[in-house]
RNA sequence: GGCCCCUUCGUCUAAUGGUUAGGACAGCGGCUUUUCAAGCCGUUAACAGGGGUUCAAUUCCCCUAGGGGCUACCA
């Protein structure tokens, strides 16, 4: 059996990018699915890459480990949880990258490199007007012993840069897409280590990733162009490299960079909205990746059963939040009534603050709840779907009452016949389907038009167009408040 | 500008050197029906373009176009 260990290598830079997440959970499957690398014993390991600290954003690291936890995806290494090959946070490792570029260094495979950003950035403007790609012109490669030893003793800061090879090709391999082509010319002398002394990510995950046995690397697409001076590190050490596995990048709708301006782009974002973490993660994994068969519904258990390197995709997809709204109505239909009723309980506080003690009961939101069911498409289309039930008397215009062609007078009327016989029905029998039951029977026998009843009832109880029936909602408000809605529209 | 990646219905995606190019979401229509949903049934809709290779190309190759990414002492 292969060996599988994958990493997730986010930075805390605060929310959890629902790319990310992707890229995450694709990784996750990968190790632990029956299907993936190394039949569901592969490991999965956090690694918090946190080499820029003007990025860094206080708790984000936190958040990070909460909101994965959420979402259904398990570490078996990183920091909280241990691991053989810790420190799993890189500002605890700095003493490992600075003997490792000092080994760059002795070897010749790296140089200390002077120049200032003052320098670099006039550097860069000439070669943009002459319309030169903009690189390092690799002015301190050539430096001495004696120039090297002389700006050392100035105390002059330095960064420590990638020596890379002049000329020849560059061969690298992505599982995805096979053999990719670069020319070493076109390669910039990568910095290694800034001058504050800490790694870049390109060397410290480099490092890393060797150190922590990491067998396959799975990373947006986005690292594409570095990933020849990554095996160009590799090959100095004379580590072997590994596998790589370079997601595509997901669009928005327009097919551009999916960023916070166009909407939610943040997994905690869609998690306050009400998104279930099922459906999220069933969205995620059928971005890139499909099953052999038609199926398309996945729960985290079924995605560990059947996900696969061969299902995956190197095209990058855009991000469809129709699909994710189907797919979490999909999962908030499966729910119990009761775990349901927990589930909105947090939106309903809006609701709840206007409501009389005994209709903030868990029986009523349940009872509510299983009216709404599969009218949601988020937890937070609860709110406005469900204000009706708590608050004490409706405001509607009397028009509303009206069905079709009839007018609210005529509604009115046929509200006070329903009303002689709701009255007569009894506390015990109040209940949705005997209601049901009684009211059809009556208009059956009385040949009455359904809708000239039903509809004005409805609005009478609910004061909306669109709603639960009249049965349900009047099951779940009782004889007396069902009452008081209709008196109060007859008003 | 340079380098790299990507390209099947609007979207996520199957399949295949010869198919009526399949599924799902969305859309549309119908059934059900007091409304909205849900559910069921049906339906519109795609191989980016041009060259090759081949008896045959959506499939293999090349070019073009389009989209995206990278081009920092950020990841």
């Amino acid at each position: 059996m292969e060996k599988a260990r994958l990493r997730l290598a986010p930075s805390p830079t605060g929310f959890l990018h629902i790319g990310n997440l992707r890229t995450a959970l694709h990784g996750y499957l990968l190790a632990k699915s029956k299907k993936g690398l190394a039949e569901g014993q592969g490991k999965f390991i956090l690694r918090i890459e946190d080499t820029d600290e003007k990025r860094e954003v206080e708790g984000a690291v936190e958040g990070l480990i909460k909101v994965l936890d959420w979402a259904g995806i398990k570490f078996d290494e990183g920091p909280g949880i241990g691991g053989e090959f810790g420190p799993y946070v890189q500002t605890q490792r700095l003493d490992t990258y600075d003997f490792y570029a000092k080994k760059l260094l002795a070897e010749n495979s790296a140089y200390r490199c002077f120049c200032t950003p003052e320098r670099l950035q006039e550097m860069r403007e000439k070669q943009s007007d002459m319309k030169l790609p903009p690189r390092y012109d690799r002015l301190c490669r050539n430096l001495n012993v004696e120039q090297i030893k002389e700006n050392m003793d100035q105390g002059k800061p330095y960064v420590v840069r990638q020596m890379m090879p002049l000329e020849g090709e560059v061969i690298v391999n992505d599982i995805l897409r096979g053999e990719i082509k670069f020319n070493a010319s076109d390669l910039d002398d990568q910095v290694l280590v800034k001058s504050n002394g800490v790694p870049t990510y390109h060397f410290a995950s480099v490092v890393d990733d060797h150190l922590m046995e990491i067998t396959h690397v799975t990373r947006g697409d986005e690292w594409l162009p570095s990933f020849p001076k990554n095996v160009l590190l590799y090959q100095a050490f004379g580590w072997e490299v590994p596998k790589f596995i370079h997601l595509a990048l997901i669009l928005n709708k327009s097919g551009g960079k999916l960023s916070k301006r166009q909407g939610d782009v943040f997994v905690e974002d869609f998690r306050a909205k009400g998104y279930l973490p099922e459906a999220i993660i069933n969205f995620c994994a059928l971005m890139g990746w499909h099953d052999k068969t038609d199926k398309e519904l996945f729960t985290m258990d079924e995605l560990l059963e059947s996900f696969s390197l061969d299902g995956m995709g190197a095209s990058p997809a855009i991000f469809d939040l129709d699909k994710l709204d189907y797919l979490n109505g999909y999962y908030l239909r499966r729910k119990s009534v009761s775990e349901l009723a927990v589930l909105i309980r947090p939106f309903l506080t809006e609701n709840l603050v206007q409501a009389h003690f005994s209709l903030q009961t868990p029986a009523y939101l349940e009872a509510v709840a299983a009216t709404v069911q599969e009218r949601l498409k988020k937890l937070s289309d609860v709110v406005d779907m469900t204000r009706f039930y708590f608050i004490d008397k409706l405001a509607f215009p009397k028009e509303m009452l009206a069905w079709k062609t009839m007018t609210s007078q005529q509604a009115i009327i046929n509200l006070q016949e329903l009303k002689t016989i709701l009255e007569q029905i009894s506390i015990d029998d109040w209940r949705t389907a005997k209601l049901e039951e009684s009211i059809m029977a009556w208009l059956k026998t009385n040949d009455k038009k359904v809708g000239e009843y039903l509809w004005p009832l409805r609005v009478a109880l609910t004061g909306e167009k669109y709603s639960p029936g009249p049965f349900e909602v009047m099951g779940v408000m009782g004889k007396e408040n069902s009452l008081k809605r209709v008196d109060q529209a007859i008003a």
